[in-house]
DNA sequence: AGTATTTGACCGCC
DNA sequence: GGCGGTCAAATACT
């Protein structure tokens, strides 16, 4: 642990340096708006990353009491379970005393959708909804849903969407179970460029290995997508919809932040997505091995930046950022933005608006 | 007609 | 007994 607090103390440094040099950025930029949003959006990152960090415990040596729905832990805690189907449906906790259905494989996600309703919100599985439940205390229900395959082809992937009091635009999403299904997860990511292993989920602890970081972004590629359909309208439904991996694995309790800068308000074909993917696990080191970035066949419309975003010696996360022209090639009337990580990686994914070349290349200058 | 969603009832844990 | 999670019949949608 002492260790651990070593990385942790670094990545906080690192992030808030690097909040620091953006800061600064921002106060030479501030008249070029995309940079602005674009300098704000990263700064809020950052300070979100620290936050989690600091939140998570393992910086300050203590671990943090579950605050609610969130919480952390590593695959040696006793609540670190495998290939449990979720919830009391099959096999019902012989041992637990929880609650039926309080398992602890959890992925929660907060995503700030702007305004964009539940249903938009696609995470790249097909979910069929099996229920909606008032919530003591909270002022929206909570919905339910389930893997579409959960019959065919017994997966067992659950979610559970609840909508945040204090911001209805922000939605957590908590995620149990993992998804077994081969076609749910080949519906996620289309296949570009077949790679079996893309497409399927093992089971197992060896999800914790660390991804392929070219398959990830494979994977990213495949499903980027611009909607082009819906941006006619200047209506407040921002057709951004995203995809994440649901459960990386369900093996342990992350808790991943989403934002998503509602601007298609103002401007007509100004996309844009970021997401920050924080894992919370002081074991997550899988990725320090990534000396460089990984060489990847993007598409040259594409042609994303990558960079670990983090100091090679923190082991807390590492981040990969993607930096993307703004008019990705809309092949599709969606827009899908599907990455697929381990438990312990950390992805920036950006889209960046569409007249804003300077502005790109300032941007590339930061990492 | 087949599929998805809604919603009241039920179950089990606390 | 209260509450959260799930089931399943009814309903809506395609």
């Amino acid at each position: 642990m002492a260790s651990a607090c070593v990385y942790e103390e670094k990545t906080l440094i690192h992030e808030l340096t690097q909040g620091l040099q953006l800061a600064e950025s921002l106060r030479v930029n501030l008249h070029s708006p995309e940079t602005r949003e674009f300098l704000i959006q990263k700064i809020l990152s950052i300070y979100d990353n620290a936050l989690l960090v600091l939140q998570s415990g393992v910086y300050a040596g203590q671990p943090r009491e579950p605050e609610s729905s969130v919480s952390f832990r590593s695959p040696g805690s006793e609540e670190f379970e495998f290939d449990r189907p979720f919830s009391g449906q099959q096999g019902q906790n012989v041992t637990s005393k929880k609650r039926k259905g309080s398992m602890t494989l959890e992925d929660h996600v907060i995503i700030c959708s702007g305004n964009r309703l539940e249903d938009n919100i696609d995470d790249g599985y097909n979910w069929r909804k099996y229920g909606q439940k008032d919530i003591l205390g909270a002022k929206f229900p909570r919905s339910y849903y389930k893997c579409s395959y959960c019959n065919s082809q017994k997966c067992f992937a659950k979610k559970q969407v609840q909508r945040k009091d204090e911001d209805s635009t922000v939605f957590d999403i908590a995620y149990k179970g993992k998804h077994t299904c081969i076609l749910g997860v080949q519906s996620a990511s289309p296949p570009l460029s077949p790679s079996p292993q893309n497409h399927e989920i093992t089971p197992t602890f060896h999800q914790l290995s660390p991804p392929n970081p070219g398959e990830m972004l494979s994977n990213l590629r495949a499903n980027l997508r611009v909607n082009t359909s819906d941006l006619g309208g200047y209506t407040d439904t921002v057709p951004s919809s995203f995809s994440f991996p649901s459960t990386s694995s369900g093996l342990m309790e992350d808790h991943h932040q989403f934002h998503f800068p509602n601007h298609c308000d103002d401007e007509l074909w100004q996309v844009y997505s970021q997401a920050v993917i924080s894992p919370a696990t002081p074991e997550s080191n899988f990725f320090t091995e990534w000396g460089s970035p990984p060489s990847l066949d993007f598409p040259a419309n594409l042609e994303p930046l990558i960079s670990p975003a983090t100091t090679p010696e923190s082991n807390f996360y590492n981040s990969l950022r993607v930096y993307s022209p703004p008019f990705i090639s809309p092949a599709t009337s969606e827009s899908n933005i599907f990455t697929e990580w381990g438990s312990s990686s950390s992805l920036d994914l950006l889209t960046g608006p569409a007249d804003v070349d300077s502005d790109f290349e300032f941007m590339n200058s930061l990492f």
